[in-house]
Parts: structure tokens; C-alpha cells; sequence
DNA sequence: CGCCAGGTCGGTC
DNA sequence: GACCGACATGGC
């Protein structure tokens, strides 16, 4: 672990297409990784999924196991790729590991084995949660997507023009009423404090990021709109903090449902709950469950949630 | 019209 | 500490 082995990346060129081919450490599914609801700006294709990241378009596409990254201009950019794509954790032992713990573990991470836990950019994740606090993935996409264009800066890609993600300052200058022309609703306020937090300087996200888990998660608190599941979302997607456990309405249904027996249960108490029976793998236990709860049980848990209490 | 969405905030007790 | 209503917006 300590000697870091760099995502294996190799050139291919065909008739089709050229690019790199990055081969996963272990299982790994895109679909669910990239739409699942930890990122919001991958546009999915016929065929692959089109983003941007650290202000560069790109394609990724799946066969088997091998994943095709079209666009990039260089190795470097394959490799930043491969590790935002988290390509490099050995993915084939995180899932044994949370599925010798117990039998719903088990069955969450069969019906989602692939699903990884991206390494985002803070400063892009930082907003998104902000935007997600009460919010639906779709509508959270649409809001980034109109930040990006409006205020992002506009740029030729290999696939044609698009908009990178606006810096800071560009939030700072758009002010209250051009994020609230984003549709940005009551995370507003959230969106231009962080936006001017992180261009003055008194929010430093890198120095956040290599904080331990408690100590950078209280210093997201500090922000307006970030609150405990905001934050926890923040230190797994983009920080690496994988003890993150963020409780969300998923979460505390497919918690409380398969695990203590549809009782009453409070959020602090699932987070203990995930301390103690995942550790430092509760993030990605996490991505498991919600998951699990979205795809195969939600029409079932909404009823129950209604009838029940 | 109603309720819900990867919640948080500012009041209460 | 815990509990509760308000808060924009869009989908069903």
C-alpha cells in the first residue's frame, strides 16, 4: 500500500477509435459508478459516457473489463483519469471484505459488484452537494449544468464545445442573483459563501483534504448548507475519507428496514452503527446499500415508510 | 392539488 | 441535545 503502484494504462489505436485502454484493479461497472448519483455531469451516449474533468472533455466507454478513455492528450491525463476513477484500489477485495460481514452486505454488493468510489475534484463536489441537500439527481445535474454554462468557461474539446465547471471567482462575480438564475433555489446563500470561502482563502479544500476524518468534516460544517450528510458525501467522493457514511433518506429506509427490523432509528445513530460494522470501508459499504435500496426495493420501501409510522 | 427528492437552518422545548 | 416547519424547484 505504501509504494502506490500507478492504474495500469496502455495506448490502442484502432479503425474505430484511439485512446487509452485502463485495466481496473478488480471489478468495475461504469453505469453505476458514473450515474449512480456520486457524480453529475456525465452525459451517457449511445454507448459511453461523455464529462469533464479538471477542465478537459472526455469519453469513457466499457468492454468486459477494460475501460476505454477517448480524448485524453496524454499519459499523465490517463493516469489522473484511471485514479479519479479510483481504477487502482483493489476493488475485487474491498467487495469480499464488506461481504464476509453479513448477509444484507452480501446481497448489496452481488446486485452492484463494479460499483466504485470516485475521487472527485473538492471544489466541484463541494457544490454539488450543497445543490443536493432536498434535491433530485436529475435536478442537481441541471443546476451544475447551468452554473458550467453560464459561468463556466466555454472551450473546443475532441467532441466539440462545452463548458468547464466555474472557478471560484467566476461564482464570486455571477454574485446571489446569477446562481439563483441557475436555479439554484434556497442553495444559493450555501453556493456563494463557499465560492467565496475558497477564493479568499479561509476555506482551503486541499488542507481539508489531508486533515483526518473528524477534523476535516468539522471544518465543512462551518459552511452554510453543508450539514452532516453533505459533508460525509464530500469526504467520499473528492477527499478519500472512505469511514464516511453519508445518511441520506435511502440510507436510513434500506438501513432500518433490512437491518434493524423496520425500528425506529435515528441518523446518528446508523452513522455509529456503520462505524462499527464497516470501519474504515463504511464509504464504500455505503455506495453498496444505496445502491441496493434504488434499485431493487425503493417502490417497496416508499409504500412501507408511508403505511408504517 | 398533493407528496417527494442523496437536507439544512433557525426556532423551539 | 432532540424535534419541527420552512425552504426553491421540478417530476409524478
Amino acid at each position: 500500500m505504501s509504494d502506490q503502484e500507478g492504474p495500469r494504462v496502455e495506448r490502442f489505436n484502432t479503425d474505430a477509435k484511439e485512446g487509452y485502454i485502463l485495466r481496473p484493479e478488480g471489478p468495475c461497472d461504469l453505469e453505476s459508478t458514473l450515474c449512480g448519483g456520486q457524480a453529475f455531469r456525465w452525459k451517457k451516449m449511445d454507448g459511453c459516457y461523455q464529462g469533464v474533468v479538471l477542465g478537459k472533455q472526455l469519453r469513457l466507454s466499457q468492454e468486459g473489463d477494460s475501460v476505454f478513455l477517448e480524448g485524453a492528450e496524454s499519459e499523465h491525463d490517463a493516469i489522473f483519469i484511471a485514479k479519479y476513477l479510483a481504477l487502482d484500489l483493489d476493488q475485487g477485495a474491498i467487495e469480499r471484505e464488506l461481504e464476509s460481514t453479513d448477509d444484507v452486505m452480501r446481497r448489496a454488493v452481488a446486485a452492484s459488484s463494479g460499483l466504485r468510489t470516485l475521487r472527485q475534484e473538492p471544489w466541484e463536489t463541494l457544490i454539488a452537494f450543497i445543490i443536493s441537500a432536498n434535491n433530485g439527481v436529475p435536478n442537481i445535474s441541471r443546476v451544475m449544468e447551468n452554473l458550467a454554462e453560464m459561468y463556466g468557461d466555454r472551450a473546443e474539446g475532441p467532441f466539440g464545445s462545452f463548458s468547464k465547471f466555474p472557478s471560484p471567482d467566476q461564482l464570486v462575480d455571477a454574485g446571489h442573483e446569477g446562481v439563483w438564475a441557475c436555479k439554484a433555489g434556497f442553495r444559493t446563500k450555501g453556493i456563494c459563501e463557499a465560492a467565496r470561502g475558497v477564493l479568499e482563502g479561509y476555506v482551503d479544500l486541499e488542507s481539508i483534504a489531508s486533515m483526518d476524518y473528524p477534523e476535516a468534516k468539522q471544518e465543512l460544517l462551518m459552511l452554510h448548507g453543508i450539514g452532516e450528510k453533505v459533508a460525509d458525501c464530500i469526504l467520499l467522493f473528492s477527499m478519500g475519507k472512505y469511514e464516511a457514511f453519508p445518511v441520506d433518506v435511502w440510507i436510513e429506509r434500506i438501513v432500518r428496514h433490512l437491518y434493524f427490523d423496520d425500528g425506529k432509528v435515528s441518523h446518528k445513530q446508523i452513522r455509529r452503527w456503520a462505524e462499527a460494522a464497516f470501519g474504515n470501508l463504511a464509504g464504500f459499504a455505503n455506495q453498496f446499500l444505496f445502491n441496493y435500496g434504488r434499485k431493487f426495493i425503493a417502490k417497496q420501501l416508499r409504500k412501507e415508510s408511508v403505511a408504517g409510522s
